[in-house]
DNA sequence: ACGCCTCCATACGGTGCCGTATGGTCAGGA
DNA sequence: TCCTGACCATACGGCACCGTATGGAGGCGT
């Protein structure tokens, strides 16, 4: 996968662990099936980190990096809330693919004791988005909790579509069209 | 944890079994942990079944049955479509609790070969809660995204709370009343 | 050219799992 | 009573993984 010269960095290891992360999952970061991916075997990991753990949370902060990095430029792009939030659906939809480790993330936070980093940037999205709630008008609670059920949509969308066979489609473009519709709706004029 | 007469039928090998997919989740239905359970040797299970596949298959096919069960149940006790709804959303949330194996199902699936069982369920689901919203006056279509939606905001929500550590609330009742209204409430009047 | 120090391959012991093989136990029928 | 067959405990080989130990290989300074 990566066999250039014999001689392997510490970040290398990182750098393919993080590839198999969001390929796969967290679970799949294995000290072996890594050495594997580099054409080396794990006597090079144990010189450069101390054990599988160190591995696990080196790709953790590095997805901490990354995601907030993210979630920044989807909103600095745009003026105004609404766009932002628009924009903000969009990039999220968009960049589905290549979240595909992520899905497993929340239930192997805590058996791989990585719990801390999931929740502050579970944290930092959700006041984000309730941010961008509260300046389209929504109280302070209310916009939180519309931010939890965005977040939860996106990470339940993705386990749908993982775990299903055909049968039930996913017209991404126009289930984010939905889910920011109903995010940005207020609750009047319900029907019944 | 199941101790009684040493002699053991297959049926038990699949209570022990559901147990554990309800608690922990289909990836920790593993013989020789169930055996443990049982207070027997997996001798016993290579008698009354075939192999794990077997066991898994036996797990799923209960949860069809139980899980279609308790969706029915939950809206034939109300009449009118928007009570149904109403009622359905709350039991789904007070639930919660005791569906700890379903967030790991939909990553599970495909591996443990139990895709197609996990589809009906999921079929049945959307089906069931897109025909409430279309008696409520939405267009199929968008009936059958808001559904797909409200899946994936408890699968979500589910794994957002077991992967994160305090700091974040989660006010089931509020959440789901929210989730409710926002289900409910057709895309006019947007602020912005 | 020689040695040293960094870096890595390999072998090893330990764990948890799957599935098979084999022999033992106990109940009930002849 | 004895035998047979349903039922189970145990031991085994196989696999994938973790982490350690140990002995090279090769670049680098002197």
């Amino acid at each position: 996968m990566a066999q250039g010269g014999r001689r392997i960095t510490a970040e290398q290891w990182v750098d393919a662990a993080y590839a198999r992360f969001t390929k796969i999952g967290l679970d799949s970061v294995r000290v072996e099936a890594v050495a594997r991916d580099l054409g080396t075997t794990k006597g090079s990991f144990y010189w450069h980190h101390a054990d599988r753990g160190a591995l696990v949370r080196a790709v953790m902060e590095r997805w901490e990096a990354e995601e907030t990095e993210h979630i920044i430029a989807a909103a600095s792009a745009e003026a105004g809330p609404r766009a932002r939030l628009r924009a903000l659906f969009g990039t999220v939809a968009a960049r589905a693919g290549r979240r595909g480790g992520e899905s497993r993330l929340y239930l192997d936070a805590e058996h791989e004791g990585v719990a801390d980093v999931v929740t502050r940037v579970t944290r930092r999205r959700v006041d984000f988005v309730a941010g961008l709630l509260v300046e389209l008008g929504f109280g302070a609670e209310e916009a939180e909790r519309r931010a939890l059920l965005a977040l939860a949509v996106v990470l339940g969308l993705q386990q749908l579509e993982r775990g299903t066979r055909p049968h039930i489609s996913f017209d991404h473009a126009l289930l984010t069209e939905t889910a920011f519709t109903m995010a940005v709706t207020p609750p009047h004029a319900q029907v019944g």
